[in-house]
RNA sequence: GGGCUCGUAGCUCAGAACGGUAGAGCAGCGGGCUUUUAACCCGUCGGCCGCGGGUUCAAAUCCCGUCGAGCCCGCCA
């Protein structure tokens, strides 16, 4: 059983007055959101289908919804080192209210820099949720009974996060925090007072400044606070987070405490989690395994390795591994194995043509196409593929079209994947220039082997794979040549570097002309 | 120092909730094809379930201990 399907059950089963439940996500967009983070809303949205699933197999009442809450008003922790200079002067305010770092300045915030990419990527994976931003959350007021609750009990506030995280909280701790409207920081005012009825709260700021912050949108709760008061507003009764949140002393044990301690509200259910690690050999080296981090670099935003690999494959990589687990995830070689199974065990990618090409082979053509997609219709029907005509001759464009169209999309991912992950090992260059300096430095039967191969496409007859294959056997032999040598010669003469892909496909993948002019050529040399 | 999670084949993972003969895929090896450098198909090898103890007729599974990896108990999410 699906380990997404033992949880919807045990939910359920915990659960059972509730006919709705609120499954919620949430992610601070303090920079690029990478795989790790996308774990968490993947989860998230396999337990929520599961919940509709349980209920309808069991016949119980039990719908679901996933609900996306981007921490929008959580402050600039630092300058990140992806920040210009001129960020040191954010660091403190709302995400929310901080321009664009991206020199092009698209998006309206900081904020929305980071989660619109995202939701592109929740589009493409096919994942619906509910987006709410804390921002405006507070904005609208939702907040207000929270934070009157939270100030007017203060005192327990305070000994439930003491108790839980054995630290002492300084004296002018407040579980409310204002907005400095003088400094635009969020981090730097102290509460003096409050008045509950006028939901207002009297602050000191570091800056100086002195001021009056509403309850509407002045100000957030610390924020374990806000997490618990979070359930009670959106009435959540399940959430996956990251297993930092959920050791003994994090802040799930202090939303515990709080959620049923001052909110009355019963704790969702917890679905702690695992990290992705990201693991890569870097310069030869073995491969390293390490924490995504933004300040490390070593994050992979998921809207850019969405390039490289299809999302079904991606989802696939996530669900298969119990949360947990931790994931180690290899972008270079084991990523092409993983789409290889991916597409054994589990399905084909793309529509038509571009589903019975595997992702391996196609590695191999768009090398071959060298990424110009006239060429990659070539190289797929020479390749033994036949492109799907329909009966009629209106359709037959519209159609054929539409099939390229399916394979290029393929294609793109391969092309992403070559450029960014792919070792040496699996990739080669077809040379449209002759490599003179390494065919001269070729033996002299090597050369022999070549006017040979030469002299075999002189009819204009086209062979198949197993005949090359052949082919090159027989002039092996005649040359009384390893056959070792003759491969060897054949992938200088078209590659510039003595191995590659198998040499009969290779050669039958390729123009007729192209391989007959470049035999004769180095043969001359 | 205190705590949490994980450890199963060379690799990536199932199996653990509820104890009942250890499972896949990849890689490897062999073959299809007297000869295949990297897209195909078939077959096959592969295990002290991290280690030590306990409970039990029976333990990968439950309990205790231990080692290793990662994380939490400051800030921040």
């Amino acid at each position: 059983m699906h380990w997404s399907i033992a949880i919807a059950q045990e939910i359920v089963a915990k659960r059972k007055e509730k006919t709705e439940h609120v499954v919620a996500t949430g992610i601070t967009p303090s920079g690029a959101i990478h795989l790790g983070n996308l774990r968490e809303i993947i989860i998230a949205d396999a337990v929520t289908s599961a919940i509709i699933g349980v209920g309808a197999d069991e016949g119980v009442e039990a719908d679901a919804k996933l609900i996306y809450i981007a921490d929008t008003f959580d402050p600039l922790r630092r300058r990140y080192s992806f920040l210009p200079p001129e960020y040191e002067n954010h660091v403190g305010k709302p995400l929310s209210e901080i321009p664009d770092p991206d020199p092009e300045g698209r998006f309206l915030s900081y904020a929305d820099s980071f989660l619109l990419p995202f939701f592109d990527s929740l589009d493409d994976l096919g994942i619906q949720l509910e987006i709410l931003r804390a921002d405006e959350l507070y904005k609208s007021g939702q907040y207000v009974d929270a934070i009157k609750v939270a100030l007017s009990r203060k005192e327990e506030l305070s000994r439930i996060i003491e108790t839980v995280t054995g630290r002492r909280l300084s004296e002018d701790w407040s579980p409310f925090n204002p907005l400095c409207d003088a400094c635009g920081r969020i981090t730097a005012a102290v509460v003096k007072d409050y008045v509950i009825g006028e939901e207002e709260a009297y602050y000191e700021c570091e800056c100086g400044n002195k001021g009056i912050a509403s309850f509407r949108g002045g100000g957030k709760l610390a924020w374990r606070v806000d997490w618990a008061a979070r359930w009670k507003i959106l009435g959540i009764t399940v959430e996956p987070f990251g297993k930092d949140h959920a050791a003994p002393g994090g802040s799930f044990e202090t939303g515990r405490r709080i959620s049923s301690e001052i909110y009355n509200y019963e704790v969702p259910y917890p679905i702690p989690f695992e990290h992705i690690l990201l693991k890569q050999e870097l310069n030869g080296e073995k491969a390293k395994v390490a924490a995504m981090s933004s300040s490390r670099g070593t994050n992979i935003p998921v809207h850019k390795i969405l390039k490289a690999v299809p999302p079904e494959v991606l989802k696939h990589l996530i669900l298969r591994v119990r949360p947990e687990k931790h994931i180690e995830f290899n972008p270079t070689l084991p990523l092409l194995n993983l789409i290889d199974e991916y597409e054994r065990e589990i399905g084909g990618i793309g529509r038509g043509i571009a589903r019975e090409i595997t992702f391996r082979h196609l590695v191999t053509i768009v090398q071959i196409a060298r990424g110009d997609s006239s060429r990659l219709r070539d190289v797929i029907e020479r390749s033994g593929y036949v492109l799907s005509v329909s009966d009629s001759a209106s359709e037959e464009c519209e159609e054929e079209g539409e099939e390229l169209k399916e394979i290029e999309k393929k294609a793109r991912y391969v092309e992403n994947w070559l450029r960014t992950y792919a070792p040496e090992s699996v990739k080669f260059d077809l040379q449209y220039e002759l490599p003179v300096e390494e065919l001269r430095n070729l033996s002299g039967p090597q050369k022999d082997a070549l006017r040979l191969m030469a002299q075999e496409l002189q009819d204009g007859i086209s062979a198949s794979a197993d005949e090359w294959h052949n082919k090159i056997y027989t002039i092996a032999s005649t040359t009384g040549m390893d056959v070792k040598e003759v491969f060897k010669a054949i992938y200088i003469a078209l590659l510039k570097k003595p191995s590659g892909p198998r040499a009969g496909w290779l050669l039958a993948s390729l123009d007729l002309e192209f391989l007959k002019e470049r035999f004769e050529a180095a043969g001359r040399l």
